[in-house]
DNA sequence: ATCTATTGATAACA
DNA sequence: TTGTTATCAATAGAT
């Protein structure tokens, strides 16, 4: 309907596909609103063209929420439920990968080993003593650093001292002279 | 677009009304096909009309699932009730709770601990200790138990061996008796 | 965006 | 419903 006919394919051409999308889309829309006017339909339309951008037409005489509870009913897919489920899923996965941390956690903790096997305990020692490695390290390390902190603050505070002294002894000799005038 | 204009608002005729909404129904099927193809668009159309039935189109390249969690992104209208958020929820919860353990295991493993203060270290440290401990006497006693048991077999290897005389000695006379005969 | 020659959709009718 | 057809509406290509 147009100038020419054109085949139903897509169109390669990239902003002529963009008119065409942009023209053909105002014209569903029209068409869902007259329907719902002229035979007092219910249309439920949402349309995402190529760049992204939603267009939606609900019939004021629903909600989108109300179509979808009735296409549930008529048409027996599960909708909500399968959203629902995958999210039980989800937290099945989480769940698990959760219990497992738990128990490697105890194990860490010396908890919950009866158990475990002579093997197992022997790389769990292994882990254990590699951790305490490095942690004691870092923690000479920061010992250290501390120290050399330490010195410095040592030093400020000398220097600190000193200029103390200096300002006292100035103002020692003002309040002196006040008391001479 | 007929042999007559006709004013958008409700056509009162019941059955013009439903002819009416059966050909423009099709035709509304066909556009959104059409977009489809033509514009690379994804469509979703739900339509009712006033004796119930449904019809729709989901343009192939997706579903009605990955379309509402299009439009609830793109709207921001929440589709899916309390009981969906309270499992979002829910998820955030458990994955939040894996990610403090998460951290704590790596700790525990040496890992990661740059950021520790000295007390956190020291705290680290006596964890590791503590867990070691544990670790070492339950491996000793596993080994106790192992050589323990090893007693045992040790015991019910000589019980087998004074069975398995026994046996042979009976199938010996036996064979004997047989070459007598 | 806007304009129109054409094709496409459909209202009335059968 | 389904088909036909005179008309109106949508739109492809051009501006």
């Amino acid at each position: 309907m147009g100038r020419g006919k054109i085949e139903i394919k897509r169109i390669e051409n990239t902003s002529n596909r963009q008119v065409t999308y942009s023209k053909r889309k105002n014209g569903i829309l029209k068409k869902a609103k007259e329907i719902t006017v002229l035979c007092d339909a219910q249309v439920s339309l949402i349309i995402f063209g190529s760049s992204g951008k939603m267009h939606e037409y609900i019939s004021p005489t629903t909600t989108l929420i109300d179509v979808l509870a009735r296409y549930h009913k008529a048409s027996g897919k599960r909708l909500w439920d399968t959203k629902h489920e995958n999210l039980n899923n989800e937290i099945d996965r989480v769940k698990k990968e959760n219990d497992s941390m738990q128990i490697e956690l105890r194990h860490l903790k010396g908890e919950d080993i009866n158990s475990l096997n002579y093997k197992e305990l022997m790389a769990l020692e292994e882990a254990l003593d590699h951790g305490l490695d490095g942690v004691r390290e870092k923690k000479s390390e920061v010992h250290r650093m501390f120290m050399r902190n330490g010195k410095t603050l040592e030093e400020e505070n000398r220097e600190l001292n000193f200029l103390l002294q200096q300002h006292m002894a100035v103002e020692g000799a003002r309040n002196m002279h006040g008391q001479w005038i």
